[in-house]
DNA sequence: TAGTGTGAATGGATTCACAGCC
DNA sequence: GGCTGTGAATCCATTCACACTA
């Protein structure tokens, strides 16, 4: 989240009301930093991971898993209201359920795919998805050679057209999308499905996407990373690590 | 980067001497904060799909592309030294070269890849990071069924089994590894790429690594990825937007 | 005029430190 | 003793504003 082409632009200046709100027992998330945001996914897979190793979990132990100072723990949970125990830490069952409220994986999200290339390919095979709950429940492409196939690795699902997007996303009531396409045809196959009415874009494609404030986008450029990676490794070796 | 299992956490308090290195003709990137150096790969990508468009640009206008103020860009690239002309802007294709050069894409490195499952195989297959001056060299899997194989979209590469590592690793030179193994098997692969030499982790596997500090890692996860955009969208939604 | 480079000011995020609780 | 929740303090990143230059 928060590369260039994201909404979260938005100029809150209502710090003070947060607290109060929390309080109440609620908080409207849109004005959690996104730092915070990414490090809420991090707890909930590595309290995923652990259910098995103990009842209970002080902000320090999983802190130390993750990098991550034991205040840091606190206080990113501490928007969300106190559910921590003094003297014990926090239950691990009731966190865990807590995250997936607040993250949004307690329901089931209907999502599509669009470009079956390799990349798209591998996406619409990968079982780690449906863990969290996303459903795949489409896919697209803009070859007409690869439209009107069915998707193995998908159970009824066939590719289609991207003329049939809007009526798919209508029928299916799908609220995100995956673009999987070349460059090239990237922004154009975000406009196309904003325009149909998806609320949330993750970007494979190596471009920033440009979208209205009200659509959430996510990208993940891997050559990027591994530019960063290049980047790092470079400092070390001439800095004389 | 800076996912957990990242190691920068070294405590440099030597801000002082930044601006003297760099009125020097170089900056040792190893103090360069994260969200500059992330920065610096999209002002790349995007300014080599405008090389077309121009033959100089301003900071305003390279900014706006991404969503971001002048006056950040013009920070970010003065980390290295000054290159902008008063009155014009930046020479496009000077700054694609010192961009290229600050982040380490002006040589090739050797990558490996372990992990030949659904996901590896489409990263095989991936032409994008070629053009990025990243070349897959080898390929490895701790399944003896896929071990032997050669590997179709890599010429002269097949895929060897783990115990290969090392020797690998030293006789092609390589430097960085895309791990794509499922979650239980990330920390052993990881400790195994580590121990044979390698300096960099692209890391897809759903866990948070635990590397020694001189190790650069960058991880992507998917679900987490798809996971914050449900955050996001769930806001919006409860939100009222 | 149009733009860079950069100190100073601002705004956010992280860490510290401690009161309060089990 | 061990741990949470949180104000205060610190640290870092971003933006402002302007001297300076072509």
């Amino acid at each position: 989240m928060n590369s260039p082409g994201n909404p979260s632009r938005e100029n809150s200046r209502n710090g003070k009301q947060r607290r109060r709100r929390a309080a109440a027992g609620w908080t409207n998330p849109r004005d959690i930093p996104d730092p915070v945001a990414r490090r809420l996914s991090l707890y909930l897979r590595q309290l995923e991971a652990m259910r098995s190793e103990g009842k209970t979990i002080s902000s320090k132990q999983l802190g130390d898993k993750l990098n991550l100072t034991d205040a840091q723990v606190r206080k990113d949970l501490a928007y969300f209201g106190q559910f921590g125990n003094p003297g014990i830490g926090y239950v691990i069952d009731e966190l865990v359920q807590r995250l997936r409220r607040i993250l949004g994986t307690d329901r089931v999200w209907n999502v599509l795919l669009v470009g079956m290339g390799n990349l798209g390919a591998a996406l619409a095979a990968y079982r780690g998805f449906e863990k969290k709950g996303f459903r795949l429940v489409a896919v697209f492409d803009a070859d007409p050679n690869k439209t009107g196939r069915p998707v193995t690795v998908l159970d009824g699902v066939r590719v289609q057209p991207l003329s049939e997007l809007s009526d798919t996303v209508n029928r299916l009531d799908v609220q995100l999308a995956i673009v999987a396409v070349p460059a090239e045809a990237g922004q154009q196959a975000a406009d196309a499905l904003i325009h149909a009415g998806i609320k949330g874009l993750l970007n494979f494609a190596p471009i920033s996407l440009v979208t209205p404030p009200h659509v959430a986008v996510s990208s993940v450029d891997m050559a990027v990373q591994l530019e960063q990676l290049s980047f790092r490794v470079g400092c070390m070796l001439e800095g004389g690590g």
